[in-house]
DNA sequence: GCCGTTTTCGGCCCGACTGTTTTCAGTCG
């Protein structure tokens, strides 16, 4: 079992020791295990073996003791006995919103329901009404909860998928008998929730067999679903789908491309090939003179007299027509990136130092960052207040003469609150050089009122960039109601910039409102929102859906050099306060 | 569950909001 797998063990557990009531410290003594495992950067067997499991922050005796048996067998007797106890129904339930922990419990202990369906046909009947701490309005929620969890796309966020396909894909990778191979689908066009991975590689007909057996013996794999000539799909401990598909080498190019999708791309390019005497197949690419020998996807698209289209931009929208033409946008690459401008430091909720931030950063080669931690009214993060950012900005004053090569904005992250004012008074925030607005509360507002509420905060000029503007969690929250239209209105008139949060649980803007706001002539920004410095890594996710939404260096505010950033809120400062 | 110049027990970010109540429990960030 590799690192990943192990924390997906904890977090279970964690939820089902919190459904059956057990204190609270206990269950977040093993998410919090499950969050250092997830970020270890060796492989946790590496400290087992040197038993030195418990040197690792939050893992004391027990759980380095379940770590030994999990490594060990694969399995965790403690963990077969929860689930024994606890229905996997319940834990469903806790992703409902609204729903937590107490109330699973009293639906489960008064009903003996657990299962989504039970429960939802049980909202129906109007029987959750009557029980002890639920009501009508609780008994709606549950029942409109179900409905959001059915409609949601299925799958997992792309960035809890890639690592799992990289991995895969670079086990393949090593085989002797794999000439090539290639991550496809999802995953490789970079979507933001991933429902099946896809691998294909290039294996000779006689190999196949041997190839596809060792994919199903790979880390990561709970067991086999389906398997038929040429293509294994296993299921992964993750909770997701990966399939393999081997096909002959000389077909690798068309396979890819096709396995890449989606059918919308391909269907564009098998009716263009066609009007121009070809004939495309997943197998081949025929011309008049017989079958063409393509050996890689490039050639593919050149053969068909087209710019090569990046994955993250084929979605049988007017893709191909652009490529003929020689239109496709120059997509912005992750080295482009030059700066990050929403991290957040010890001072508030994240755990590194802003000296360690910057290290970090200068390690990346970034010429700038924005050091943009929480505002008073986040007290759960330790939010500052005016007094706060004043000791800070002195910090951030000594950390500056350590980095001569890297900026340091002096930036917040301010709250706006309920009613669009924001959490800290003008003067304050007009002495940082960056300032994020965004939403941490009141999340079930209407619609009209978010909208209100977000527009009055763009409306004051000391706002720089609205931060997470949609406020979703990629398959755990839905977006909060707001009229995101209105949002680049307002955002367009007053020259504001809106972020690609490029948190792996967030991915918001997500590319298609990235893509509208470009088009709107809006700039945008591609933050980490970091809490420690390895997350800064996490730019890679911000850039991937860029890319799907067309963007180029000069959409993208911190994929410039400093100077012009600077100088663009300089001059959109001096204008806003000149308005108002 | 973990952790300790508060070290073997008693702490462990906390405050707002909501829906249920009629003073508060549960959820959320």
């Amino acid at each position: 079992m590799n690192n990943l797998e192990i924390a997906w063990v904890f977090l279970e557990i964690a939820d089902l020791l919190e459904i059956q009531g057990e204190s609270p410290f206990k269950v977040r003594a093993y998410r919090q295990a499950a969050h250092v495992l997830s970020e270890l950067d060796e492989e946790v067997a590496h400290y087992a073996q040197m038993g030195r499991l418990t040197e690792l922050p939050g893992i004391g005796a027990a759980l380095a003791a379940k770590i030994e048996e999990l490594l060990q067998t694969g399995s965790l007797a403690y963990l077969e006995r929860l689930r024994r106890e606890v229905p996997a129904g319940l834990r469903q339930m806790l992703a409902l919103p609204g729903v937590g922990p107490r109330t699973v419990r009293t639906i489960f202990t008064h009903l003996g329901i657990s299962t989504l369906e039970e429960l939802e046909a049980a909202a129906r009947a109007k029987k959750l009404r009557a029980l002890p701490g639920l009501g009508v309005k609780t008994e709606l929620a549950i029942q409109h909860g179900i409905e959001l969890l059915r409609s949601r796309p299925s799958g997992l966020p792309l960035g809890l998928a890639f690592p799992a396909a990289a991995e895969l894909s670079e086990i393949m990778a090593q085989l002797s008998q794999v000439q090539k191979v290639s991550l496809a689908g999802d995953v490789r066009r970079g979507e933001e929730m991933v429902g099946q991975i896809i691998i294909v590689a290039a294996v000779a007909p006689a190999d196949q067999d041997a190839v596809l057996k060792t994919f199903q013996a790979a880390p990561y794999v709970r067991q086999t679903m389906r398997t038929e000539p040429g293509k294994t799909t296993v299921l992964l401990g993750i909770g997701l789908e990966a399939a393999l598909i081997t096909v002959p080498p000389p077909a690798f190019a068309c396979r890819l491309c096709y396995h890449t999708g989606p059918p919308a791309h391909w269907s564009a390019l098998v009716k263009w090939a066609r009007a121009r005497g070809f004939e495309l197949t997943p197998d081949g690419l025929r011309g008049r003179e017989g079958e063409l020998q393509l050996s890689s996807e490039e050639e593919l698209y050149q053969s068909l007299g087209l710019a090569f289209v990046a994955p993250e931009l084929r979605a049988g929208r007017d893709e191909v027509e652009l490529a003929a033409r020689g239109a496709l946008p120059e997509l912005l690459r992750p080295e482009d990136m030059l700066g990050d401008l929403h991290l957040h430091s010890n001072w508030s909720d994240g755990t590194e130092s802003i000296q360690g931030l910057a290290r970090a950063a200068a390690g990346r080669g970034y010429a700038y960052i924005a050091i943009t931690d929480h505002s008073q009214a986040l007290s759960i993060a330790h939010g500052l207040t005016p007094e706060r950012l004043v000791e800070q900005e002195k910090e951030i004053e000594e950390v500056r003469a350590n980095y001569p090569h890297l900026f340091l904005f002096s930036g917040i992250e301010v709250d706006i609150l309920a009613d669009g004012r924001l959490d800290l008074p003008d003067d304050v925030l007009a002495r940082r050089d960056i300032v994020l607005a965004s939403v941490h509360s009141g999340f079930k507002q209407d619609r009209e009122t978010m909208t209100r509420r977000i527009l009055t905060a763009l409306a004051n000029p000391a706002v720089d960039i609205l931060a997470h503007p949609s406020g979703r969690l990629l398959g755990r929250r839905d977006p909060y109601a707001v009229d995101l239209e209105q949002v680049l209105d307002a955002a367009q008139r007053y020259g504001k910039i809106l972020e690609i949060n490029a948190s792996p649980e967030r991915l918001d803007l997500g590319a298609e409102w990235a893509r509208r706001a470009k088009e709107a002539g809006i700039k945008l920004a591609i933050n980490t929102d970091a809490h420690d410095a390895r997350r800064l890594a996490d730019m890679d996710w911000g850039v991937c859906v860029a890319r799907r939404a067309g963007l180029t260096r000069e959409d993208v505010v911190n994929a410039w050099p400093l100077e012009r950033l600077r100088e663009y809120v300089r001059l959109r400062r001096e204008r806003a306060y000149a308005n108002s």
